[in-house]
DNA sequence: CGGACAGTTTGCGATAGCGCAAACCAGGCT
DNA sequence: AGCCTGGTTTGCGCTATCGCAAACTGTCCG
């Protein structure tokens, strides 16, 4: 089993409140795997196996219909437990998971996790917060695709992202990963030509910087500006 | 306190293996109230100091915009638990809670949670399987709203209500609780004038039979194909 | 070094659904 | 019984966004 350095993974939230020598002892539990980069990791329907803690990499989970098109639920960053299938009792993912970047991630069985709760209730309880801000997520997505314009969609998008995977540049910030348009257009429920053109109008006016399956923004501020504005608040 | 009959809430998911002189003891440290149609149960961003459990009547979770506007989260229905913030972490209830018809409910102070799931796991567990569930129910909601056009959601949307709070009838399927035009709209992410303009269209059809605040479902299965129907497959 | 391909850009017409405004209606209240 | 109010219906013009199609371009591969 390949052996991973309690230490890289202690300050976790998935591991809160467990005390080192715990640790030690589920992570013997899991073992661990490498995904290149473009590798399924798990298909929507497949029986849920194991359960995932992303370490190094970019995980795409995304959601496809009975016709075929897709939308992202959500980028996995390092550090994040995907797969949970198990825990909110299903016996099939309901999504699949896709490694957008060459990836390193923790396994475990499905077969553990009674156990491994019963033992260390903090993980339940860690998972339940983890699932419940998963689901106020959800919720806001919901409400933005509701009641907002796509440009502020993208805008809101791209800033969370920026968030959760930036890396800081000179010029701006970099969302760290291979994402293209029509991944963009997946996670704000809208199509990548539309996408394209806001882009496109944004970097005219030095808002972003993008090329192929990158994108850096250049004015994060001004760009809340927009997430934020009043669909009716003109501008020149 | 009031006093529950153990055997009336025994049967509830949310009590799933637990035994009845455990039910008991868990029913010890709730108290029972009822609201009149109407009135707000807890207000978005309130402090999070109890979580319910609805007995009887029904419930609207709505989250509201800064700029006021509103989308309907959920309708809870008799035996399902709400406000639980607390269990995912939050310390604010991120919605608010309505009653659309008067209502009973249990509450728990939110307090008394750590002490319920440590002594009674089950409890825990279960909890875990709603969130997740719900969770799910989202994502669905998400791809709906990315990949479906109006009417095939607010077809969704009814079959879902009539499957969940649903009055069987001689004529059809009658959704058992006050709900407007504008609540459909906010649970499809839709205006109120365009849901009015098809459950007029439906009515013209037979499909439905409504008034205010009240619709019934009079060919439900004909209203499942406007649900699964693909965009361009034209009806004559 | 030259494809070949996947991702991107852009134009152009079509339209679903919105927004506003006005009229209508059912039921509860006095 | 009649009025008021909140919910509903409907018409009409508008536009954000889609859908299709075609051209373009950076990259990887042989």
């Amino acid at each position: 089993m390949a052996k991973v350095d309690t230490s890289l993974v202690a300050h976790l939230p998935l591991f809160a409140g467990v005390k080192p020598e715990e640790l030690d002892e589920i992570l013997r539990e899991a073992r661990s795997a490498r995904y290149p980069k473009n590798t399924a990791i798990f298909e929507q329907g497949a029986d849920a196996q194991s359960f995932f803690l992303l370490l190094h990499g970019h995980v795409r989970a995304a959601k496809t219909t009975p016709t075929g098109e897709q939308i992202v639920v959500r980028y996995v960053a390092p550090g994040e437990t995907f797969g949970l299938a198990m825990a909110i009792g299903s016996a099939h993912y309901p999504a699949t998971a896709m490694a957008v970047d060459d990836s390193v991630v923790l396994i475990w069985p499905t077969s553990a996790w009674p156990r491994l709760i019963e033992r260390f209730p903090a993980l339940a309880a860690n998972t339940m917060q983890t699932v419940g801000k998963r689901l106020q997520e959800s919720h806001t997505r919901i409400l933005e695709m509701s009641t907002q314009q796509v440009e502020q969609r993208v805008a809101h998008a791209l800033l969370r992202l920026a968030n959760q995977s930036g890396k800081k540049l000179d010029r701006g910030i970099e969302i760290d990963f291979p994402i293209s348009r029509q991944d963009i257009a997946q996670m704000t429920g809208t199509t990548l030509h539309t996408v394209s053109r806001i882009l496109s109008g944004w970097e005219s006016q030095g808002l972003v910087e993008s090329g192929r399956q990158r994108i850096i923004l250049r004015e994060p501020h001004r760009i809340v500006v927009l997430a934020e504005r009043n669909p009716d608040s003109g501008a020149a």
